[in-house]
DNA sequence: TATTGTTATACTCTATAACTATA
DNA sequence: TATAGTTATAGAGTATAACAATA
């Protein structure tokens, strides 16, 4: 289930918390304490976050038989149009081998088409096909479902401040390609 | 490099916030637009962001020869004190098998040791050495930094609102074993 | 009978190297 | 000579199933 993706992966922060909040409580004897540290940990925080809403996000795609990943393809597809594989794998930070295989498998569920480019014809143009349209209308239905649920606990207001947070950091250490 | 992570991993959202960014500047035309929904995804942001970090982090232990998931158990183990390798798989939340392997490579470099447990002479206790401790510490000091770094694009302020926003995200999501 | 740790095995995701067809 | 896509292959990281020792 875990990546090597966290800092820290596991349960153990919110273990703490909830015995920082339980102090009193009769039940806090039931949670163990961890490494302050790791609440002060930047990355422990962002990918427990992060790892928490994919799995629901991955779960509520499952039906769909749809990956993140796969969503996320048919996002920009969806956005900017037609776009080369090679594109695609600058914009999505994949090997050119990997998009051969993702889109390998959508274009079996016919959710998107290969169509060679007139402009270059070594390249082939991913098109999304209106299957695919509905197909990336039903997920954005089941995952706005699963982000509202997940930022329940935040007011508006904290939403958005986390959301531009977030956005600052994303802006001042933008790695990748600008295509 | 990309896990499938992300709601959408790459750097679309970056090109996207230097395009609006850049509106009015000449340079505007060198990024690429990016579907609106992706700013406002919870999950591509959060996800985005702890790569971010991850990667940063994973880089500076790469010196020590050190995964950030070695790097959790290390601080479990350091601010917990010795866990049975059960106990440490509920606390990360990854599978015996896979914590046998983790706990092998660590042994095998001397930071850490199994130790038969008295009162279940089925259980291994996992003892930190003081070669763990003290490799924990450099870990410690250069994630630290790190850290620092990422963080720089926020005030204090905003990383303390950014942090108890995790926080609360985390609590309410709380999942895995209470041990 | 259930649990801890282990081994053997397999699956998923990803990347490297070599190929083809274009440019 | 370089690039877009492809294929075969290999490497991580993780999990499932079966087993030994112990509870």
């Amino acid at each position: 289930m875990a990546y090597s993706e966290a800092v820290s992966s596991g349960s153990l922060i919110i273990l703490e918390l909830k015995q920082i909040m339980a102090k009193d409580s009769k039940n806090a004897d039931s949670y163990e304490a961890v490494p302050a540290s790791l609440s002060n940990s930047a990355g422990f925080l962002l990918n427990m976050a992060a790892r928490s809403i994919r799995e629901k996000v991955t779960a509520a795609l499952e039906p769909l038989g749809m990956t993140t990943q796969e969503l996320g393809l048919l996002r920009i597809l969806d956005g900017q149009g037609a776009n080369t594989q090679q594109a695609l794998c600058n914009k999505h930070n994949i090997d050119r081998t990997t998009m051969v295989q993702i889109v390998d498998r959508l274009e079996e569920r016919q959710l998107v088409m290969r169509q060679q480019s007139t402009e270059d014809r070594r390249a082939n143009l991913i098109h999304l096909t209106p299957r695919g349209r509905k197909t990336l209308a039903k997920a954005n239905r089941l995952t706005k479902k699963q982000q509202e649920q997940f930022l329940m606990p935040l007011s508006e207001t904290e939403w958005e401040a986390l959301r531009q947070s977030l956005i600052k950091l994303l802006v001042h250490h933008g790695r990748g390609k600008t295509d």
